[in-house]
DNA sequence: CGCAATAATTTCAAGCTTGAAATTTCATAC
DNA sequence: GTATGAAATTTCAAGCTTGAAATTATTGCG
């Protein structure tokens, strides 16, 4: 198990973690300092931007692979903070959708630009041929 | 700011973290699982595996990327456990050096080879090819 | 129908993580 | 040599995250 190829993956995967991180802890604090919120709840908060109408609690976790419970918690807060909204589905009592306030959405909006802008700077050194090979190595990683 | 190449960068981006949290994800109950331990104390040990003389706090929180106050209480935890072991710096009483103790190198030394085969069965997607341009890409990135 | 299995969500304890403040020690510029 | 600033570590509060257990609701099988 310890060929040549298995080890050209580990160091491949210590340095995909290493620009992961990296990227990660320069978006945070992008988001701490310009728009004093976090990743989690930009997280969420991108995650229903996209899906407009509202998703379930557990379409949410999925799409952001983390816990239930972790869902839960995250959106307890934004709702407190009258950026998302909880409403019980109308056909199954077990089931909570959640969608962005007007008030979320305006803030999403103001974020979402610059958001791009952050992301782009971070990422400036990828050339148009750098993103195809990028995404199509990419793609076949999500599917293995 | 926000080009079709901008956009680009945030959809490889959003792609490249869903990649690497599915992979922790895996990652993560692997070493739960059967190894009964978690990712930030397998990448301590790793860390103090690579550097088998030791390392100063500072030092281990800029190689895993995480804050300093991290490190002290990842480290806190497995020293409880006899893994690690902190030494006061001869030269200098602020520094302190942490490294694996006999158990925690043995501890480690069973679980690096099935964490690399385990890695290596996550990304089998890959060939060679695939990680020659994938690891010049990510080196420039790092860069960037 | 009745009930067992499944599903959606929340709750909970434990651990992880950050960023800032506090503490102790060192370096250096007078 | 003394004070001022910088450095290494820890502490702390707050928030994040997981995985398991608990709760409530639905489904489908007999």
């Amino acid at each position: 198990m310890s060929d040549p190829l298995s080890k050209r993956r580990l160091k491949m995967w210590i340095r995909l973690l290493g620009v992961t991180r990296a990227a990660e802890g320069e978006l945070r604090e992008f988001l701490r300092v310009r728009h004093d919120t976090t990743l989690p709840r930009f997280d969420v908060m991108a995650a229903l931007y996209r899906r407009r109408e509202g998703v379930t609690m557990s379409e949410l976790s999925r799409m952001l692979l983390v816990s239930n419970g972790n869902a839960t918690t995250v959106v307890d807060r934004l709702e407190k903070d009258g950026l998302v909204r909880r409403t019980p589905s109308e056909t199954d009592r077990r089931t909570v959708h959640v969608a962005l306030t007007p008030e979320g959405l305006a803030q999403f909006e103001g974020l979402a630009a610059e958001h791009e802008a952050e992301v782009s700077r971070l990422f400036a050194g990828l050339s148009e041929a750098d993103l195809d090979s990028l995404t199509d190595i990419l793609k076949r990683m999500r599917g293995a």
